[in-house]
DNA sequence: GCGCGGTAGTTGAGCCCTCAACAACTTGGG
DNA sequence: CCCAAGTTGTTGAGGGCTCAACTACCGCGC
């Protein structure tokens, strides 16, 4: 009845698993080791860097950031306390809060930048060919499509 | 100086970071649902039912869990709780602790293991042609053989 | 045998996340 | 207009993880 796995599938399964969790917790050491922040609050601080007037919608951001309302909500008040973003009213929706990007928090971001993205590439991109990249690539959005098909692409 | 991703690059970090968040996320949430567990738990208790004994030292069972000491020894006392692993002291080493699978922990293992079975195949394999898998697999190996060269391959 | 560096495992504080409940607001149908 | 259903964001409790400090023990060199 189950469909379990066989030898092969299982050690690619164990392979991915362990790389990615390896690779995720570097990168969230040395970001928490350079830059005081975990990786999910750098990735708050890039979203709302890219953002218009850097401010977005507590909800467009928690959706950017592939993070419950709850949890953007506690990070937000986290980084509000550390003077790196702050909030204001929606003026168009009264239930609505926006996060910006404070002037401070912009700075902190670009202090942090430079090393997080020589990580990414010292521990992934040139770790693999440039057919693996494509690889990686093609795999990863066909997941994305299943698992969360109203993410766009790029 | 710094070597920043182009416009593809980061289109593929971005996919595999969401697609893996979102694939061990859901992995991770139905576990919990269906068998009161996080992965990590599920780890513990599937690596003891594999080794001799169902019997494991507590920093064997770290490396094979991609786990520090802590977090395992955090993760045992809970799991004692529960009943489903206990402690013994080591014969040959004083400072030793071995981990047991007790028989109450190795039936919970047996009742969530094919449900967590068919998700990894539905969100993971299903999605993926056997090429695609392969590349998978040389990709995570490529990975590990970077971040955690001493880690075993199969 | 003695002592010293290294190893095994635990502990507690602090941080982050999840889940469920909640308050405040918006919207659309009657 | 009004209310019911849905949406937005927050909160607090509880669980899991990290980090650093600590105890206990091993084993080697002298």
């Amino acid at each position: 009845m189950t469909r379990w796995l066989n030898a092969d599938e299982q050690r690619t399964w164990r392979a991915f698993l362990h790389s990615s969790r390896a690779l995720f917790d570097t990168l969230d050491r040395e970001l928490q080791r350079d830059a005081q922040m975990p990786h999910a609050y750098y990735e708050i601080l890039v979203r709302l860097s890219e953002a218009p007037e850097r401010t977005m919608r507590m909800s467009e951001l928690a959706e950017a950031t592939s993070s419950s309302r709850s949890r953007l909500s506690h990070a937000v008040a986290r980084l509000e306390e550390s003077g790196w973003v702050r909030r204001k009213d929606c003026p168009t929706d009264r239930r609505g809060q926006l996060a910006v990007l404070t002037e401070y928090g912009f700075e902190v971001l670009v202090a942090a930048a430079p090393g997080h993205v020589e990580g990414v590439r010292s521990h992934l991109f040139d770790q693999l060919t440039p057919q693996q990249v494509a690889n990686l690539r093609e795999i990863s959005e066909a997941l994305l499509g299943h698992l969360d098909p109203e993410r766009p692409l790029y």
